[in-house]
DNA sequence: TCTAGATAGACAAGCAACTTGACGAGTTAT
DNA sequence: ATAACTCGTCAAGTTGCTTGTCTATCTAGA
């Protein structure tokens, strides 16, 4: 009956986790500075086309915020300012091939935080519980929620 | 094979739509001058016996940090200083009865959030998931993953 | 039982990640 | 053409944390 309020405590606590195991496996990886929420930036901008008005819009902050977000980005080298190709007034967000690294770290670190949990549900039921939560996704952007 | 990619995804996506339908409802409900984090505080001062410094630990912050979040709640009206009974340097944090009511309008935000998911996918199947997902569960305290 | 060290909480200053507001340059629609 | 909108930037203010320091109190060891 009330699995609700469990179900909720739940995914909140795992998803904690997960936040906070993806950043110690990338700060050990070399990015110490990259915080979580730099994260979802790379998420937005390694999907192509993005300006910093996209990227605040997909973080729901204002483009003030983005822009400094993506200054300190291009400072430590993970993100590239184009010319865009149809808009004078807009710059084209690249990344580096830092910035690459550090999503490719990051997905592994991802896989590694999800891994044990695979091992203890088995494959077969695993594979049930990513099928049930696909069901519940959200639409939208993957926004950080930390 | 990659379904780890996507469970950190959803996991995380999950998260953030309930944590932000929380937020919308409970605020709707009149506590306006709440925000998410606070129910992290809600939830270890209600199970009674806190300090500040519990409170600190619990939200994984500086004793400063928590005081300062107390020191707004309680000008808020949500919680209580009372002496504690054991240590004359403590005191021990209690919720009035302002703190229980936003409590119970988080409870029931985070039941109201969660039932639509139930609909989808049937009450065996999200028992299942709520079962899984609780061996999953990390020990320690819920922390503001937000 | 006295004393050295740890702990609870407060005061102060600083910082980082945002916000609101205003602006010039460029684009789009009428 | 021109009015309205949008992209990115400069500037200033707010907020939620931090580190550092302090007093009062508790606790453990000689």
């Amino acid at each position: 009956m009330d699995d609700a309020l469990a179900f909720s405590a739940l995914v909140l606590a795992l998803s904690g986790q997960l936040v906070q195991e993806i950043h110690t496996s990338v700060s050990q990886q070399g990015f110490q500075d990259l915080r979580p929420a730099h994260g979802f930036a790379f998420a937005r901008i390694s999907a192509g086309g993005a300006t910093t008005a996209d990227l605040a819009e997909h973080l729901g902050v204002t483009k003030q915020a983005a822009a400094q977000l993506v200054e300190e980005l291009v400072r430590k080298g993970y993100v590239e300012r184009h010319p865009h190709p149809h808009d004078a007034r807009a710059r084209l967000l690249e990344l580096t091939e830092t910035g690459w690294a550090a999503t490719r770290a990051a997905d592994q670190a991802a896989r590694a935080a999800v891994a044990p949990w695979r091992e203890v549900l088995g494959q077969a039921r695993f594979s049930e519980l990513v099928a049930d939560l696909t069901h519940l996704a959200p639409p939208g952007p993957i926004r950080p929620a930390w």
